[in-house]
DNA sequence: TTTCAAATTGACCTTATAGTCATTCTGACA
DNA sequence: TGTCAGAATGACTATAAGGTCAATTTGAAA
């Protein structure tokens, strides 16, 4: 009888399984962007994977594990959507607004986004970490050109942080809509200490960046359900 | 044998009734308050109570009661600590900014409170709904006066609501100290509207006539554990 | 067509929590 | 001091969720 070359044996599996595994990450994903809050369950990722539960376990060891990977995913989706807006622009108040703008149409646009996001912003502390690093430079770089009236920037990025997540939950609820943007964006900028004046101009400015950078939308927001 | 007076009987026990349900009020107080969040149990409530866990539902229908009744006294204290000095500034907006400093100097004198305070706006919607509802006319008032400058009043008040749960949260956690108020109060102001100079005024006079109200915290903040 | 390592399955176990109820305890009154 | 309605008890059942594993299915290679 011929002998079976094992390594090859041991490849053939290899798709089939990076399959379900993605199915299983696709079905948490739907889960936690769920209009009501389906308690995520590892019965109820594996029901709507339509894997057996034993099959969640062959490809993450819990689920905190499973949701530390969907935490890394967010990251980089919404870090590949952001930083070519934020490299652009010089004034770091106003590279600020971009982003904040950028990421409010984007949520706008999704509710199913907007609420994984609020969700992942609660529940994955490593996704708003990794946020708040890049609002914290920007802070900083604020407040070394004067430009910021809060006193610390720790507290400066807990302001923005806690406006731009109320936005999120509003989006996903429905209870304000796109249009709701602009006031949003000079209101951050406001309590950054903008006078108001100058927080409309930026505001437009950011509003003309994010049209700018409007492309490829989809490829961000279209995976979730 | 003599005959025994059923009605006199009945109210018998009301003096002991009453003071097991408020051990177990108490208790859940202590629970919600408590500095890594005890899950909010039947069991932990009625063990921090020191009674039976049978005994609970001769006395709740479920926890979503106890939860509702603990509400509205949370209602009912921020009331009486709150509305005298917002009865005594005429400005909406310093009569907002007064209250906002009376709160978070009380959440920032009190951790276990903040965190009461921190849960049950997330998780007693007629708790944020009934604080909600005063600030809406503050704000309401504001823009009537052309003092304020988002769009809509709903979303003022959703703005400054973000703000004073970020900063419960903070204060919660210990990450910031009352030290930090008038910065907070001062962003609050700016975000509505109120140039910097102005915000500063305000935050200013809010903190004189939040100190001429200062007595009686400890009625309401001794309570808790 | 047969083989077999890997992938998958789902019944089963464990733990935590909600909620019930027959029984026991308590204490003011007769 | 004995009575007994009401208060309290805690063992009990039911349910939901996490997690395991012996048995079954799959499919490329032989």
């Amino acid at each position: 009888m011929a002998r079976v070359n094992l390594e090859r044996r041991a490849a053939i599996g290899e798709a089939k399984r990076a399959r379900t595994r993605a199915a299983i990450l696709e079905a948490a994903r739907a889960c936690y962007a769920a209009p009501e809050p389906v308690s995520a369950t590892v019965d109820a990722v594996t029901q709507a994977a339509g894997v057996a539960k034993g099959t969640f376990y062959l490809h993450f060891r819990d689920l905190p594990a499973l949701e530390a990977e969907l935490g890394e995913t967010l990251i980089a989706e919404l870090s590949e959507r952001l930083e070519p807006a934020r490299l652009a622009v010089v004034n770091p108040l106003t590279r600020m607004a971009t982003a904040v703008t950028i990421l409010l149409r984007d949520l706008a646009a999704a509710p199913a986004q907007a609420r994984l996001a609020a969700r992942a912003a609660v529940m994955l502390p490593d996704v708003a970490k990794a946020v708040q690093a890049r609002l914290r430079g920007d802070l900083a770089d604020a407040q070394a050109a004067g430009l910021l009236a809060v006193g610390s920037v720790d507290l400066a990025v807990r302001i923005v942080v806690a406006l731009v997540e109320q936005a999120s939950s509003l989006f996903s609820t429905s209870r304000i809509d796109a249009t709701a943007i602009p006031d949003i964006v000079r209101a951050v900028l406001r309590a950054m200490g903008c006078p108001p004046g100058d927080a409309a101009n930026r505001t437009n400015e950011a509003a003309l960046n994010a049209d700018a950078f409007a492309q490829r939308t989809s490829a961000v927001t279209g995976v979730v359900s």
